[in-house]
DNA sequence: GCGACAG
DNA sequence: ATCTTGTCGC
């Protein structure tokens, strides 16, 4: 892509510059399988906010598991948002600073799972999408409530419902763990939702959230506990 | 106009 | 997202 289209998907002046953004990006999704064969070395994508400091300093993180769950390689980025947090648009916010983990990262996952939706999005296109497009990999959204839409899967682990919206499937309610409130997936880029359910499950090992997420969500927060300047 | 609202 | 350790329950 041009350098001042990877401009205008990063870092849009506005919100109407924005919204015009992920219309761009939507219509180059991928939403079925675009994958190399399994196995495959997951990724996690996760940020990690500072409290009184809610809409500025973003701590992101990207990790590679081995197909065994191991860590093989680590990747932070602490610096300031020049974006808000606004819901439908947290892309502009987090994607940035995981676009800069991704480049020092030393061993690259062939998918990463990222917390917070994909298509399940209100013009399909969330921060799965925005990162898997910016980046050219496939990815999952991994989402711990709803944005849009509804679904209600049963008690036992592996049950699963639809995320319906406005008539269409969006994505999957999936419950992980008995006892706790499921999760939602929907296609980030170049992963279908059968596949995203497989891989997921696959990657829980009896907690609620998937390895590669919770993996990335504690490099994140070392990172905000190890930052300098004001906390 | 009102309420909802990933992280 | 964040404030927070131990504690109650399956």
């Amino acid at each position: 892509m041009a350098p001042d289209t990877l401009r205008h998907w990063l870092h849009p002046r506005d919100i109407a510059e924005a919204r015009a953004a992920q219309a761009e990006m939507a219509a180059r999704l991928v939403t079925t399988d675009d994958l190399p064969p399994p196995p495959w070395r997951l990724g996690g994508a996760d940020a990690s906010n500072t409290r009184f400091d809610p809409a500025r300093r973003v701590h992101a993180a990207i990790v590679t598991l081995d197909p065994a769950g191991g860590v093989l390689a680590t990747a932070t980025e602490s610096r300031i948002a020049d974006f808000p947090y606004i819901p439908g648009y947290l892309g502009f916010r987090e994607v940035p600073a995981l676009a800069a983990c991704w480049g020092r990262l030393a061993v690259k996952p062939d998918i990463i799972l990222v917390d917070g939706q994909g298509i399940a999005h209100p013009r399909g296109l969330g921060l799965a999408c925005h990162l898997g497009l910016v980046l050219g990999v496939p990815t999952i959204g991994v989402a711990k409530s709803l944005l849009v839409g509804e679904g209600e899967p049963g008690p036992d682990p592996g049950d699963s419902a639809p995320v319906r919206w406005k008539g269409a499937v969006i994505g999957m309610a999936l419950r992980t763990r008995r006892g706790a409130r499921p999760l939602y997936l929907s296609s980030g880029h170049r992963v279908g939702l059968a596949t995203a359910a497989a891989i997921v499950l696959g990657a829980t090992g009896g907690r609620r959230l998937p390895a590669p997420i919770r993996a990335a969500h504690q490099a994140a927060n070392a990172a905000r506990r190890g930052a300098t300047s004001p906390p």
